[in-house]
RNA sequence: GGGCCUGUAGCUCAGAUGGUUAGAGCGCACGCCUGAUAAGCGUGAGGUCAGUAGUUCAAUUCUACUCAGGCCCA
């Protein structure tokens, strides 16, 4: 028996059942073993940080890597899935810092960087369970057991070994960086912190005078940093920017030309210049609280200087401005950084030592005003980040030593590589990904924080250093304890953490050596994965190498871009010379049903497991992924969830019931032989063809990672194709009759297309598919598979395509036919005598073949295909622009009239082929038949509906014969009601007693055979003596109807 | 300020290698069908294909610019 009564489906009921199912016979790992070892699609799980909540994007990144798994697993693809966390980093450090209180970095020194780092190792799994129970409930398949945890010690080992040899290749080096820092807690913010905390403000704008060295003459340079100007160590100019030097209130005053506005009053230009011929100019220190140890205080070039504000010289203070420190490199300018990480004014600057910078301001501006060195000071408002963690304390621009991964050197082959990588959407890959690497700097490597995986560089107080890349070679240091040294080796357990590999020391020719106390950004931690993950190259080399990597599959969100998908093509290209990855699917953001962002603040977030609750996992799966492209924003929006789910889901399963009822009836097993296809009725045919259409066209868009149209494509088949034509054209075929050939065809017809379609549907809703195929298959016996994702991915078997096409002329004929009915309100019940169709010569064969099925559908006795030379069609003509367009150019549109005025005898000749001449501009012009289009427009005296190219005319008159088959027909439709309302099963037979007027009964026992059969009747009998059984009283057409009907007992 | 993406019906989205009639689903109105039925089908209303300029015989489609929204970077 197939399992019936689908009329409640309860999904998330289902999906529970399947999740136990699938726990219970191990199917997740079976779909890994049982495919073949040497044919390994390698798949990589970017790392969630496990401290904050999983959220619905969460779940679509997991639909979309999970539905890839599944369908190269489906092709016999060995799909290894191993899961990762990210534990590291800053993320984890504030989390932690929130909860113990912790404001600034020295409380973390008082609180114990031990202590603190326990902290932080506990937090990361906060929400492990959360998350946890969000991937084995939506369906996603990974092994979270050997999940790879980016703090443990293996781990670390293998990002060492990695880091060692880029040190040992020469391409780790320390220098200065520019970082926005929050000064308050002297903490670095990385750029999205930063991105938080931007808001307008008010600054002051200041135009101060710099005076040349050697002339009267000053530099204007406009500023909204006075504070920075104590530490200004050069000027610079636009190369080719045009400047001026101009007479104003007794002064000669240089700025670029197109700035001339800021100049209030009266001026007089009395020279022009090029940037470029300013350069080396000296001028006089601004202030002179400091003293510089190399040639400063000079005109440079900067190609950063615009000229859409400020006065087109750019004042550089190296410590504080990315730009300025660039350039001070490229002009070995000194660097003067007077100011304490904290913000303060170092005590060299006598006048405001001690004071927050921004708060000194003030002060600068008074004395360069005492001074006579300022021109002009406005305030401006604009936008500047302030730290999010504290109340209104803004970041400081500061330069702090880093460590830098020297990946300018790789920048042409990560290009070059990039190229190879299929991305999807391509614009990300060439553009977004592609521009990033063309613009590429050197990665900043290090942070000064607790948490995260240990720089493994020692060194001596020479300068002299070397890196770790094992455990092993760790153990050739040692600890100092109460005086004594301890070796490494000695160590029972060793934490490559923070603070105790500080801890250790090395000793080389007589000098120690101490690690350098920086760590590492996490995103090397997660760049690394590829073989971190398994511990390479320390174990599992062969594995790695043969099958692990490069990756054929990942797919993470956008943010991604310079984050994960960024160092782990930058690390596979410096230590690998390879991608690290072959195709990828970059997911965008999902945004509320108003299209704004969600997030906690707003209330419009929307929890997965609500959805999970109440929807299902698979129509939220299907709904992500088939709404909108994943690399398009998604709007979320319930409401389309619950459509989806109505639509596909709800005529799937009806579909499959539908099998089901009448199977089991019938005692359908799949036990017969296959019948041939050739053999099976034309509508068979056609179905099994389009299956197979859709078949190819399916595994064509997944292999191009298009998701999104493959999953419309099946769903498309199930509704148009599978349910609403070949399910309804075929129930009669179902219900009616005696089990026979023509039967066995519908049945194994349809349990086909049910078996595949359950199969291109599992990777994207892996329960419901389940569910269907377990219900097919384990009553047939027809595959061997426990589980549909252990099943083979079906393979075309039978095309038809010219079947296709005359079938599409067949619903095109219905579908204008069911449209005149409506629009002349002659009911489908209504039998008709007669259409006409006009159709192309080419098709009209296929068309008489399709007649059966036509005129079953629209319920009309006769179909009479006209030919088109027939006199009572009447054609026009229509230009076909296509084809005269590139013919004759400028004269389309008399042509295009000409055409379209052809009259019968010209419309004859082109039909002919014989092809016309026209006269245009007195020139003369030859139409052939490929530059019309002819249209069978009318047809004289009948009612006309045209579409692309058929014509169908509709014969409403109606003989006294067909009004009685028409209410025979209703009587039936009545008789179909009061079984059901009687609660009568499908396969019962019955008796009907009914009373009406005398033209009523005559159309009735005309037409008693006809109506018996369709009602399952045994009697059908005219008295006036109605009693018992179940009885009610209608309406048929005009006349009034009792009718009673019994159940007979067999 | 720079880069990329998006803008098509009230809503969510297709589509058009440039061709004269731009589609679907939902929603709305009306009707039909109903032994798959809390489904299904049809008809109708609803579009300056964001705007401007250019290229072209022809632009919603190509180009440039503008506007709006989004993301990333500075």
């Amino acid at each position: 028996m197939f399992k019936q009564n689908f009329e409640n489906i309860n999904y998330p009921e289902i999906e529970e059942k399947i999740l136990k199912f699938w726990e219970e016979r191990n199917i997740f790992e079976k779909s890994i073993s049982t495919r073949d070892e040497n044919k390994s699609f390698t798949f990589y799980e970017g790392p969630p940080t496990a401290n904050g909540k999983p959220g619905i994007h969460h779940v679509m990144a997991r639909a979309l890597k999970d539905l890839v798994c599944r369908y190269k697993t489906l092709q016999g693809y060995r799909v290894e899935r191993k899961g990762g966390w990210d534990t590291h980093g800053l993320p984890v450090e504030i989390e932690v810092e929130k909860k113990l209180g912790i404001k600034h970095k020295s409380e973390v020194l008082e609180y114990g960087v031990e202590k603190y780092n326990q902290a932080c190792r506990e937090s990361v799994f906060t929400y492990l369970d959360l998350w946890e129970k969000m991937t084995t409930r939506m369906g996603y398949w990974v092994d979270l057991k050997s999940a790879y945890i980016t703090l443990k010690n293996e781990y670390i080992e293998s990002v060492w070994w990695a880091l060692k040899t880029l040190f040992d290749k020469g391409l780790i080096y320390k220098d200065y960086k520019i970082v926005p820092q929050d000064p308050k807690s002297e903490t670095v913010l990385s750029s999205h912190e930063l991105a938080l905390g931007y808001r307008e403000t008010k600054d002051p704008s200041v135009y101060v005078l710099f005076k040349n060295k050697n002339k009267d003459e000053h530099f204007l340079v406009w500023t909204t940093t006075p504070w920075t100007l104590i530490s200004n160590v050069a000027l610079a100019v636009g190369e080719n920017v045009d400047y001026v030097k101009i007479k104003h209130n007794d002064k000669k005053i240089i700025l670029a030309k197109e700035r001339l506005s800021v100049i209030d009053g009266e001026y007089e230009i009395i020279e022009e210049m090029k940037g470029k011929d300013l350069e080396k100019t000296e001028y006089e220190q601004f202030f002179n609280y400091l003293k510089v140890d190399k040639k400063a205080f000079f005109v440079c070039l900067g190609d950063f200087v615009s000229t859409e504000d400020g006065s087109g010289i750019v004042h550089i203070a190296p410590a504080f401005g990315a730009d300025d420190y660039e350039l001070s490199k490229k002009y070995n300018l000194p660097m003067l950084q007077p100011v304490t990480r904290g913000g303060l004014f170092t005590p060299e600057v006598t006048d405001f030592a001690g004071q927050f910078v921004k708060d000194a301001d003030k002060g600068i501006i008074q004395k360069m005003k005492e001074e006579g060195k300022l021109y002009r000071k406005e305030t401006i408002t604009h936008s500047y980040p302030f730290s999010w963690r504290h109340e209104n304390v803004p970041v400081i621009y500061y330069a702090r030593e880093s460590w830098f991964i020297r990946t300018t050197s790789v920048a042409d082959r990560m290009v070059e590589l990039n190229k190879t990588i299929n991305w999807q959407p391509p614009e990300v890959g060439a553009g977004r990904f592609g521009n990033w690497l063309e613009e590429n700097k050197d990665w900043a490597l290090s942070r000064d924080r607790f948490w995260a995986t240990p720089l493994p560089i020692w060194l001596n107080s020479d300068g002299d250093m070397f890196a770790i890349g094992s455990v092993e070679e760790l153990k050739q240091g040692f600890i100092e304890e109460n005086g004594k040294r301890v070796s490494v080796k000695d160590i029972g357990e060793i934490d490559l953490h923070k603070p105790f590999v500080d801890k250790i020391l090395f000793e080389k020719n007589g000098k120690i050596y101490k690690r350098t106390p920086e760590l590492i950004d996490v995103w090397f931690d997660s760049g690394s994965m590829p073989f971190a993950q398994y511990h390479y190259p320390f174990e599992n080399k062969e594995l790695f190498e043969k099958h692990a990597f490069p990756a054929d599959f990942i797919c993470e969100g956008i943010d991604q871009t310079r984050g994960w998908f960024y160092t782990l093509h930058a690390i596979a290209t410096m230590l690998f010379d390879n991608v690290a990855f072959k195709n990828i699917i970059v997911n965008e953001l999902i945004l509320d049903k108003k299209g704004l962002k969600m997030s906690k603040s707003r209330g419009n977030t929307v929890d997965p497991f609500m959805l999970f609750d109440k929807y299902g996992a698979d129509a939220t799966r299907w709904y992500l992924v088939t709404n909108s492209p994943p690399w398009r924003p998604t709007l979320f929006d319930e409401d389309g969830l619950v459509e989806v789910q109505r639509k596909f889901f709800g005529t799937l399963v009806n579909t499959y019931s539908f099998f089901a009822l009448y199977a089991n009836i019938d005692k359908f097993e799949f036990n017969e032989q296959p019948i041939a296809y050739e053999k099976r009725p034309e509508i068979d045919r056609w179905i099994i063809s389009k299956l197979n259409s859709l078949i190819v066209d399916y595994e064509k868009m997944m292999d191009e990672y298009d998701v999104t149209k493959a999953a419309r494509a099946v769903s498309d088949f199930t509704i148009d194709h599978l349910s609403n034509w070949y399910v309804r054209r075929c129930r009669r075929r179902f219900w009616k009759s005696e089990m026979n050939e023509n039967k066995l065809s519908a049945y194994q017809t349809l349990y086909e297309c049910l078996i595949v379609v359950a199969k291109l549907t599992s990777p994207f809703a892996p329960f419901i598919s389940e569910e269907v195929y377990q219900n097919l298959n384990s009553v047939t016996k027809k595959e061997r598979f426990e589980s549909v994702h252990l099943a083979d991915f079906p393979k075309p078997t039978y095309f038809e395509k010219e079947l296709e096409e005359k079938m599409e002329i067949a619903q095109k004929v219905v579908y204008l036919t069911r449209s005149m009915r409506a629009k002349n309100n002659l009911k489908v019940r209504q039998p008709l005598k007669k259409i006409m169709v006009v159709i192309d010569r080419e098709k009209r064969e296929a068309l008489s073949k399709m007649k059966e099925v036509i005129l079953d559908e629209i319920n009309v006795k006769e179909l009479e295909v006209l030919a088109d030379d027939s006199s009572i069609v009447n054609k026009s003509a229509k230009a076909n622009f296509k084809s005269i367009g590139p013919k004759f150019g400028k004269k389309v549109n008399p042509v295009a009239s000409a055409i379209k005025n052809f009259g019968k005898d010209e419309i004859g000749l082109i039909e002919k082929d014989e092809g016309v001449k026209i006269q245009i501009n007195g020139e003369e012009i030859k139409i052939t038949k490929e530059d019309v289009e002819i249209i069978s427009s009318e047809i004289t005296g009948w009612l006309v509906e045209t579409e692309e190219g058929v014509t169908v005319a509709l014969d409403t008159e109606l003989t006294n014969e067909l009004i009685n088959e028409g209410l025979a027909r209703e009587f039936v439709n009545r008789i179909q009601n009061m079984r059901k309302d009687a609660g009568f099963e499908v396969t019962d037979r019955i008796k009907i007693k009914f009373d009406s007027s005398k033209n009523l009964i005559d159309a009735i026992m005309t037409f008693k055979d006809y109506i018996s059969s369709e009602t399952l009747a045994e009697n059908l009998e005219n008295t006036a003596k109605l009693n018992g059984g179940y009885n009610q009283e209608w309406q048929i057409g005009e006349f009034n109807c009792s009718i009673q009907i019994e159940k007979v007992n067999p």
